[in-house]
DNA sequence: CAATCGTGGCA
DNA sequence: TTGCCAAGATT
């Protein structure tokens, strides 16, 4: 076990897990909806909903799925459908459809029990090194550090590591740092309070804007903090362009139905229900009259959704079923749809901005 | 290994 | 208003 060779030895090394486990038992938090437990379940449903997700944000998702799904089994048995839709405005769908996998897989594969090892863990859907080791060290006190981006801008700072983070070569030298800061010896008591100590600086006092060095308990040791540097450790992301995309949506209505159309497994809201599409005015008229539309497509105002990586300029139309015409109502194609009362939106799994579309038309009509 | 994958909050 | 990115994993 020695010290990174990209990065200076610091005289904080021996002390940093002793420090950080006393400032988490007065300072840190304790009372988060998936603290006081060890029971593997909800320490791995926190953890997959909180990747790249804050705290607040997912708190009442949290409190919605485990009353629906209070154990691995009951997940496990539910239809995908289900879990979607509890997913729903959250983000990063994969992460619900590996959900989804994950469970079966405990079910299936390891008695219905989630295994206890980090290597284990790392073999399920969705639960990748970082996660697994908090899984392990939360519920069964094992060995391992997390490195998430709490941590990350944690180690940039105090031992004022270079670069930015998400290159793999940093972000290798940032586990072996995280390695060996990671407690000698201690109990579950005190792992615990390591992984959770971790998570808490970055997330209360050392956050990204305005860190509060003055509480910090390795203030005096801070790299950044002594050299003033807060604000430029860790390195940010470099700059890309944001490509826009356009897309047309259809709102077919027949009365207080609307036609939603399910979207493929992969890629951007993958597995979602959502509206009929198409790449531009002329093809999304023609999927109308297939849906049994009328000719007519009424305009509403377009608007911008932004992700991470692209802009999505939508276009929303709206129709409705041609009644007098023979064939009207159809299902066409070979993508799955339904016919789906307004009022009944609630059980499906819509992305967000399709959400809104719905939920202020629904108001008007309603 | 760099790109992909959501959403909402905040400076 | 715009930019930035949060308890990352997967391909």
């Amino acid at each position: 076990m020695s010290a990174p060779s990209a990065l200076p030895a610091s005289p904080l090394q021996s002390e940093f897990a002793a420090r950080l486990i006393a400032w988490q038992r007065e300072h840190g938090r304790h009372d988060l909806p998936w603290q006081n437990t060890r029971d593997p379940y909800r320490i791995w449903l926190s953890e997959i909903m909180l990747q790249q997700t804050q705290v607040t944000t997912v708190i009442p998702y949290y409190t919605r799925f485990l009353e629906r799904f209070p154990d691995v089994a009951a997940l496990a048995a539910a239809p995908l459908d289900d879990v979607m839709a509890l997913w729903a405005g959250l983000g990063y769908y994969s992460r619900a459809r590996n959900l989804h996998r994950c469970s079966q897989a405990v079910v299936e594969q390891h008695g219905g029990a989630f295994p206890s090892t980090v290597d284990a863990l790392a073999e399920l859907p969705g639960i990748g090194r970082s996660t697994a080791a908090a899984i392990a060290s939360f519920a069964f006190g094992a060995r391992a550090t997390i490195l998430d981006g709490n941590v990350k801008r944690v180690l940039a700072r105090v031992f004022g590591v270079e670069g930015f983070p998400g290159e793999k070569r940093i972000e290798n030298a940032m586990w072996t740092l995280a390695e060996s800061l990671f407690p000698k010896d201690g109990g579950d008591d005190d792992i615990s309070a390591y992984t959770q100590g971790l998570m808490d600086l970055g997330a209360t006092l050392c956050g990204r804007g305005r860190p509060e060095c003055a509480r910090c308990p390795f203030a005096s040791d801070c790299v950044a903090n002594v050299t003033g540097r807060q604000r430029e450790l860790p390195a940010a992301r470099p700059k890309k362009a944001v490509p826009t995309r356009r897309t047309w949506m259809l709102v077919l209505l027949d009365g207080a139905s609307v036609l939603l159309e399910k979207r493929p497994p992969a890629g951007i809201w993958g597995g979602l229900w959502s509206l009929p599409e198409a790449g531009d005015e002329a093809a999304l008229e023609k999927r109308a009259r297939a849906f049994g539309g009328a000719r007519e497509l009424e305009h509403l105002a377009p608007f911008t959704h932004t992700f991470t990586h692209f802009k999505l300029e939508i276009e929303p139309r709206v129709a409705d079923v041609d009644a007098g015409r023979p064939g009207a109502r159809l299902e066409a194609g070979d993508s799955e749809t339904e016919w789906v009362p307004l009022a009944d939106l609630d059980a499906y799994g819509l992305p967000a901005p399709v959400r809104k579309l719905l939920d202020s038309l629904r108001g008007s009509l309603l």
